[in-house]
DNA sequence: GTATGGCGCTATACTTTGTCAAGCAATCTG
DNA sequence: CAGATTGCTTGACAAAGTATAGCGCCATAC
């Protein structure tokens, strides 16, 4: 299951570093500046948005245009690659839609809401 | 986009974790008992397996059954919840296929094949 | 005018997450 | 009767992610 290349294996283990799938899904709504990303996502820190950059960059999901480098000014929008993410994000979205329950702990939250009666779950923290 | 409860946000925090998506994946073809599951993703060392079936269970997602605990044998499956996440993985499968590239640097791999000329991607260590 | 904040990062020190190896009691395989 | 296999747990460690400060320059606020 994991030797040789397997463009499965390979692909979730792309896409489930930290902060990826955030990115890309932020990025599938237009263009974001460095920080307007990060701060977007949720804050992820900058360390780690760099490294999740690169590596979307050199896999070819995501391109980088400096506009300028002093005042900096800096634009990261999806490749067609990237953009085509968005088949993956709508499945984690209808799923979550569909099962995930907001987790007892937290306060004023909506249901989500289902046509068909279908058992919800818990999400629960580590 | 973090605040609140948003279902795709917390679905994709919770699938995002180190070997989750790979557990699911192999559940969608049958029950695995413990030790066969960990091999069957590609190694995952039994701290954090222990750790990723927890949450998934304690999420609904991951069902375990007990058939017997001296000489140990335990079931783990997927609820209704765990079988819909088969739309993600395909999704994922998908975009695998048709966009990712086996990195240069590995040996005696098979380039994935396309119908329609697509600019495919190279997948990029960290 | 000058203080303030924003831009896109990088460097450093730190915490959290994931890994490796050993081990347990009991059966089953050779 | 030795060795492998089952499903884990424990503890020491390595890797991954985080928080904070700071850079040089420009725009707006005062």
């Amino acid at each position: 299951m994991k030797d040789d290349f397997c463009p499965i294996y390979a692909s979730i283990n792309l896409l489930q570093e930290k902060w990826t799938l955030h990115i890309v899904r932020s990025l599938l709504e237009g263009p974001r500046g460095f920080n307007e990303l990060g701060r977007d996502i949720g804050g992820c820190n900058p360390t780690t948005l760099t490294q999740r950059l690169e590596r979307l960059e050199a896999s070819g999901i995501v391109e980088k245009t400096v506009q300028s480098t002093m005042p900096p000014r800096t634009r990261y929008t999806l490749t067609e690659a990237g953009l085509a993410l968005q088949g993956v994000v709508d499945a984690v979205d209808r799923w979550g839609r569909q099962f995930l329950n907001a987790p007892p702990t937290e306060q004023g939250v909506v249901q989500p809401e289902v046509k068909t009666p279908v058992r919800q779950v818990q999400v629960r923290g580590t």
